[in-house]
DNA sequence: AGCTAACTTGAGGGCTGTCTCAAGTTGAGG
DNA sequence: CCTCAACTTGAGACAGCCCTCAAGTTAGCT
């Protein structure tokens, strides 16, 4: 690839970076290539579609996600390090709009690094007696889509009220006064 | 108001009824107005925006509500009294599209009658000690916005998911075993 | 310096949805 | 039956966003 390409390519990663975070996920094309200095020809030549795009920006989030999955299981204590690897994840939504969409669109996938350090989590704090049984690992996907849409609520007026909210749901997780839950657990869904 | 006019404008309350029930309160004014059987130009005419349509289809939901909390109210057990009430609610939001999206962006305001008899279901179930003290009115916001998140990524695949969603925050609204809850609650907010 | 493949450009076509308004139609009172 | 205010109509102006492609430019090799 060419220098002025690759340094094009950087301006517009850096410019949907920025965008992504402030406005979300769906913010127009053309701004994104404006901002970066750029025509809208040259982001497309570079991301052919909006989801090469936003892969592209939100690439090592995968792996931040997995290595905060395996600080969690290193904590000693069961719940602690289930209750601090969420909380970094709602921390993460928080703190990007984009972020904030994209993990409320998709669900972790099988094959994942992350997804078998997640189970393991749920898993450990469930042996311990911390967290109740009834629930599955498809079940956090409620934490992450109510603090998705909190976060997306409050951001400009109460930029921590998601603490609220997730620290009523991590009560609600805990096995001690937990009723029995309604329904069958969710399917472990491909996406959305 | 002319006979026809009359007629035009059940009509195209029918139709949005329908349509935002399946599909969410942004479908196309003029498919609602080709499913009336009318054109373009009578909705505007009789729904000067979007709006004006929402309002009137959804007139009946704030009375509707208020019965419900007055049914609350009339339960022997507060908690109980509290529980029924947010499923009641949560249950309007999973029949029907718009009603979840209108539900996730209104906040109750403060004049209306129902929240005069909200704001008494939370303190009836906390002076009896079942719900936590450390709540407020507002925080059942959270409840809202996560359960509408939850029906909207789920209502294609399993309808009946939201439920566990709301046992979960339920038993964190629990006083039982309750942490203390991080930062002030949130602030009556007006809108969205 | 010259060449070429790689790259950039941005006007423009397409689509979808909003909203308007001049022209035509119709219900209902006199 | 006549009249006219009320009503309906739908083409079209407008706006936002997506995506393409023919023409022009440039990096980098020889």
């Amino acid at each position: 690839m060419r220098k002025d390409a690759v340094q094009n390519r950087e301006r517009l990663l850096r410019a949907a970076r920025r965008l992504f975070a402030d406005r979300g996920l769906d913010v127009p094309l053309d701004e994104i290539a404006r901002v970066a200095g750029v025509s809208i020809g040259t982001l497309y030549n570079r991301f052919p579609t909006r989801d090469a795009l936003v892969e592209a920006v939100f690439a090592d989030r995968r792996a931040t996600v997995a290595d905060l999955a395996e600080q969690a299981l290193a904590t000693d204590d069961a719940w602690e390090g289930f209750a601090a690897f969420l909380t970094a994840v709602c921390e993460l939504q928080a703190a990007d709009l984009g972020y904030n969409d994209l993990a409320a669109r998709t669900a972790p996938v099988d094959g994942d690094r992350g997804y078998g350090l997640m189970l393991e989590i749920v898993e450990r704090a469930q042996s311990a007696g911390d967290l109740r049984a009834d629930v599955t690992l498809a079940d956090l996907a409620f934490v992450i889509w109510g603090v998705s849409a909190t976060v997306a609520a409050t951001r400009q007026t109460s930029p921590a009220a998601w603490r609220r909210h997730l620290a009523l749901m991590l009560d609600g997780l805990r096995a001690a006064g937990a009723r029995p839950l309604p329904g069958p657990p969710l399917p472990a869904a491909r996406d959305c």
